[in-house]
DNA sequence: AGTACACTTTACGTAAACGTCAACCGAGCC
DNA sequence: GGCTCGGTTGACGTTTACGTAAAGTGTACT
């Protein structure tokens, strides 16, 4: 094990312990560092990460359970933390939002036409079943 | 244009007009036909669709927004069209229903916390806007 | 000192989902 | 007959998101 710094102060991560917590390779974590979707310290050659990190991490992978690229997960993020202290920056951030809330929304609609779908055959599948049941029991 | 079956009758397309209707190039359809999840009929060498590969067409492009693969939506799509006129089948089907479900809505989950998310920050970011504009005619 | 981990970099390999030619065929029009 | 338009089959190229060794470093145990 590398030097753990000892200090319990601001907990910081290996990328050994944040591949357990997420059930991903370390070989994953280091290539979305590539991407430039986290950018952690470093102790000597070591990689440590922080809270901060871990959390960009999560939305990673929410965005990739969601179909994103890591491309465009990696462009949303940045945004979030893109500075907005003029007006035009303000108003780009706000279309961008609006875009992506449209695609959003158009994969609600996607999700909820699918939802429905099994749910419906989830009962006819129960149905049959049961009443295969009855005939059986004759 | 190749010998268009000039019966109105049961309504076929051709796999550029398909292409034109989804927005896809006639080499992603193909390519869908390889991975086996249409398989029009032929008129001498040429595709013809019907109807039904519309459908299937159509649910294809809905799991590929869902970020499903091509493999899974086969699966799917084979699964719904598949007998299930045996218990066992029936069981079967239930269970991979079961899982396709919980995968769905652990997906909407994240689309609603991602949603959530943009909206407060649409919100924040156009106070910001007005706050500014106010500032702005001083 | 030896061994066992955990981590490092470099680099080649791979599966998925097409894009992009190339070369060809058949029908309709002038 | 020649041209164009849509369709056909290969076959190779490309991007994304890692997997999978290979070879080395550093710390800790025995």
């Amino acid at each position: 094990m590398p030097t753990a710094a000892v200090t319990p102060m601001s907990p910081t991560l290996t990328i050994g312990q944040l591949a357990r917590e997420f059930d991903l390779t370390t070989r994953a974590i280091r290539f979305y560092e590539d991407c430039g979707l986290i950018m952690p310290q470093r102790s000597g050659r070591n990689r440590v990460y922080t809270l901060r990190d871990r959390t960009r991490l999560k939305l990673t992978l929410r965005g990739k359970r969601l179909g994103l690229t890591l491309a465009e997960v990696k462009e949303l993020v940045d945004m979030y933390e893109s500075p907005r202290d003029t007006q035009p920056q303000l108003k780009k951030f706000l279309v961008v939002l609006a875009s992506h809330r449209e695609q959003l929304e158009q994969q609600m609609a996607d999700l909820h036409a699918t939802l429905d779908e099994v749910r419906s055959q989830e009962k006819e599948a129960r149905r049959l079943l049961a009443q295969g049941q009855k005939k059986e029991q004759l």
